[in-house]
DNA sequence: TTCCCATATGTATACGTATACATATTTGCA
DNA sequence: TGCAAATATGTATACGTATACATATGGGAA
């Protein structure tokens, strides 16, 4: 059953049929309606592979993510895949599991499918597979990623702004000791926050110390084991940031097993804001970063490239918010030894 | 750049390098070679599209869940998406949020994307855009829908046993009002559960009593409201078993809320065992659905169909175990009135 | 050497759509 | 009514692949 079908049922050419099908303003109503019926009679359905093949443009996106058990992503799936669909186009989602390997698959996966762009919110460090998609003159943005070039935008977090709120709440309760569990090293989106989160001390005249930096996982345990060993040193943080509330949940569970408690030993602050923030006990301050923002963002900077895939490229950013609720508290009194 | 760009640069015919693409036997190995070097060189990637509009088939199964913020999803899609891309399949997702108008939008989405069959994890009674699968011979596999035929197979989870494990747990420590809280009415897979609950208080020799059946929306917030109902009766239960995990936190928070404490004077038992189960506080006793059980039959169930899409479907069936952790415990001494 | 068969490679083709271009029909205006 | 312009519809085509079928090459047996 194709065009041609319809087009004989209703005793119009399949050209007719196919204006009528994408809504060409050249068909006589009366037209548009036989057509319309026919249609809706036999059910069908256009064949998207027809046109991907002669126009080498599915109209599909790709998205491509590190890991879908963080909960941070599927609600952004969640807003992009509202926000693709409403546009009559669809979205082609991979994820990398942090498996640098994995990536080179998941851009042949892109390839393959013809994709019109790519949302890439996995920032492994290879640039190999990412030349492969700018070779073949697929459109992509980044998160976090940095550079920009033709048909290569990205969009910044303002992680600065975000710092400097959360830092600033810290200091209102008179923290100076704070202390923060990134994510792995090797990813650029790692580099970037522990970057801002230097920054953002220096400029709150507080001095970061090394050994109150920690390498977590964006994951629960890392974060628990980071905590861990932060709580294991002679003189303790009184704050920690994490890199994402997972990390930050993680913490606050190696704490309270060990029976130092939140916030009234010491305070911890997240990022993200997932929903699981809000049921966790105490509820997590956190920085909030929109999902339907994020999505919308990553969403515009792809159409942009729709007229021309290999025009150049812009930077975006996307704000973050600091939500504040009981995972932060003031400093504790005794031990506040410096 | 196509296989007959490859052909010519490689010295060969353009079938020649679609068989080596698609490592047939029949080239001699230095051929192989020699394509395999210049699609290397010029990093090749073939144009599915065109495959998809010859055959009809475009090596991509659709997955159609309800909520992906509903942590059991992405596990499972983790899962899926692996065991598909394996088989050098694609995975094409799309998420109903309950909405019985998107599934119509959803199913659309796969006929014009030409899927080779659909794993439903949304139980929407909605039976049109089923049958519009059917009728187009897209082969469906769905969960705990029922009715199996042409081109139709069945995952069935096994609730009894699972849920006769929960009672019988709750039974050792003496629990005999026992509540249920359910998901939507008017999705198959709620009916299932609640019966199976009623089947096994049943079998247990334990009366389900209708005020203790409450309905949710396998969300916390659902969970939470069910659970505030069931603790503002006279005669309260003494533990409670929920549709999903989600519902089940929902319960324990409201309940924590009130001061009522878990499991000292309320059980409560999930279903899914999801990450955050062993995370929130105090860890959930649940039944487990192994995603990557339920994710390999659904793969195996939809390969079934490959040869033959319109063969008889089967009933499959993957098991539940119960996972005991620290919100159930003896029923209380006071007020086990009745 | 001859012939056959197995192995290896080549040729031709159809899938369904959107659009450029061609053609038919209607409308507007004199 | 007649004719140009505008509107509406039709015709033909190319996109890249996998495979049926055709053909070529090589090796072994008689």
């Amino acid at each position: 059953m194709d065009m041609r079908d319809i087009a004989k049922l209703a005793g119009v050419s399949s050209a007719t049929v196919s204006r009528v099908i994408n809504g060409s303003t050249l068909v006589r109503p009366e037209t548009v309606e036989r057509v319309r019926k026919v249609i809706d009679e036999v059910k069908f359905f256009p064949n998207n592979s027809a046109t991907t093949l002669k126009y080498g443009k599915s109209g599909t996106y790709g998205l491509i993510i590190p890991d879908i058990t963080n909960p941070f992503f599927p609600e952004f799936i969640k807003c992009f895949e509202s926000i693709v669909v409403e546009h009559d186009q669809e979205m082609l989602m991979a994820t990398t599991d942090f498996h640098p390997g994995r990536m080179q698959q998941t851009v042949r996966r892109m390839l393959i499918r013809k994709v019109d762009g790519v949302a890439l919110l996995a920032s492994e460090i290879e640039t190999e597979p990412i030349e492969n998609l700018i070779q073949n003159r697929v459109p992509l943005v980044t998160m976090d990623r940095g550079p920009i070039g033709e048909g290569l935008s990205n969009i910044a977090i303002n992680y600065r702004s975000g710092m400097d709120q959360a830092i600033a709440h810290l200091k209102e309760f008179l923290h100076k000791k704070i202390a923060y569990i990134g994510g792995f090293t090797g990813l650029t989106i790692s580099e970037h926050r522990v970057t801002a989160f230097i920054r953002a001390m220096k400029r709150a005249g507080l001095e970061p110390r090394s050994e109150y930096i920690k390498v977590g996982d964006y994951r629960v345990t890392g974060g628990a084991a980071a905590m861990t060993e932060l709580l294991s040193l002679k003189d303790r943080p009184t704050a920690v940031l994490a890199a994402n509330d997972l990390t930050a949940i993680g913490g606050m569970r190696a704490a309270m097993k060990i029976g130092v408690s939140i916030p009234s030993d010491i305070s911890i602050v997240g990022f993200d804001d997932i929903e699981m923030s809000d049921i966790v006990h105490p509820p997590l301050t956190t920085l909030r970063l929109s999902r339907l923002d994020l999505a919308q963002a990553f969403f515009n900077a792809l159409e942009c490239f729709k007229s021309d895939p290999h025009r150049q490229g812009e930077q975006y950013m996307v704000k973050t918010t600091l939500i504040v609720r009981d995972s932060t508290g003031p400093v504790p009194r005794q031990r506040s030894s410096r």
